[in-house]
DNA sequence: AAGGGGGATTGATTTGCGTCAACTCTGCAA
DNA sequence: TTGCAGAGTTGACGCAAATCAATCCCCCTT
């Protein structure tokens, strides 16, 4: 009902694709040379969202699905009675928007997690170009089957993992995706709060805290504030894949 | 490692489509006329799975997608150390296999609940169908963006819902499915144990049966082992948005 | 018809995480 | 510098669901 005001920039942009240091993320990645001069024209727009504010809203029409330049999201489901599902937090390269291809309405918040640049790419558009530029098809496909494949794993993290071994599955998945973006995968920053993350599995924000704080104890990381440091990764690891008790 | 061996029957059938009543829950839906009659050529063939055989196995290499044109099926997707999550239960009309696509090789094991037929649609087939068929790459679009928003409303439930409220969630949803494939929305068959309900919603069976036995005493639906009647659907509804406290 | 086995139910007990609450830390603004 | 607000930590306690265990029921096989 109410309208997005979010301050937004738009800026034409060309050459959005082929000079971006992101494409092996993104969707562009696995294209042919010659195709891949003709995706500056499938993005139609760069997009600036301030920290905080949506790039869109549960219930907005859908018309494009948006690649992340910079910065990070995280994306919400809203239950009536008030309570938040975080069903994921995206990264530089990752795609945005899915979600409202189905029904041609979002079905999900995605609120920026600081300053950041999205490039917008009409739905519309995207599909004439994927009928023509196999590779594009090809690619668009893999990433909405692996965002189905990466839900599958939250499913199971949510459906049968303990409190610990949950904090440890998403500390090693940040790590990893942060090597991907060339970042230092024992030492990064959670642009997310404590909440944000319990949120995410499934966990109150105590409950976080106090993970943290053992994993520290024990030697696996250390945290300060949102600053993590990794120090035995593969105990992290261990930790995932550890049965309580079977005897 | 191993071969499946499962008890399969290949089956050459033309007209697979254009004669098939599910159309319209099914990846035809929304195809001009014209096009619709060329979709029999996108189904290679027919196969039937017995009860408890897998239609394929996490790692099997993946080659097609599977609409499902009799019975049911569980995905599910296993931890080294022997836990199991189930994913979804698929009905008559729904694709089995997407979770294929990103990696070349599927990521969940596809068991058939009962003795069950589905329609093989090659992959690569199917990709270059969609180029030409603008209907079909939309609605295959469109039934990828509802596993997504699906699975994140089972990220919501699994991540912040309560017992009785995840039951009651899968009680109203199965009743949806069942209307929208012309049986009664009030009393159906459940295909699969308690212990797989459980695992889907994140609980254990024990747990499951509790909730079917209070419900019981509520007046809400009445349970003989498998057969499920429901008394009072706006009842589970309400439920199912329930607050247990706030003040 | 009898026997057996998997699935389901129900009860007693335990426990992991949620809830409530107090306190600390950090950063920002006056 | 002081004060404040939001985020994070830590502790005490309670509860919902897990665990453990006994029994029942339905269906399949012989």
């Amino acid at each position: 009902m109410k309208a997005t005001t979010a301050p937004v920039t738009l800026t034409g942009l060309k050459k959005a694709c082929s000079q971006c240091n992101l494409f092996e993320l993104c969707l562009p990645f696995g294209i042919s040379e010659t195709d891949f001069l003709r995706l500056d024209d499938l993005v139609g727009s760069q997009r600036k969202i301030k920290r905080q504010q949506p790039l869109y809203r549960s219930a907005d029409p859908f018309e494009a699905i948006y690649a992340i330049r910079a910065g990070s999201f995280k994306s919400d489901v809203l239950l009536e009675d008030g309570r938040e599902q975080v069903t994921g937090f995206q990264m530089t390269g990752e795609i945005l928007g899915l979600d409202g291809i189905g029904t041609g309405v979002h079905s999900c918040n995605a609120i920026a997690l600081e300053d950041s640049e999205v490039c917008v790419i009409p739905y519309a558009r995207l599909e004439e170009f994927a009928r023509s530029i196999e590779g594009l098809q090809h690619q668009f496909h893999k990433i909405m089957s692996r965002e189905i494949v990466r839900d599958h794993s939250m499913m199971l993290l949510l459906g049968s993992m303990r409190a610990e071994e949950r904090l440890a599955a998403f500390l090693t998945n940040m790590s990893q995706r942060c090597t991907a973006r060339g970042f230092s995968p024992t030492e990064f920053h959670l642009r997310m709060t404590r909440e944000e993350i319990g949120s995410y599995l499934g966990l109150k924000l105590e409950t976080v805290s106090r993970a943290f704080s053992h994993f520290q104890e024990k030697g696996l990381i250390s945290v300060q504030q949102k600053h993590i440091c990794i120090l035995d990764a593969e105990g992290l690891k261990k930790l995932i894949q550890h049965q309580p008790c079977m005897h």
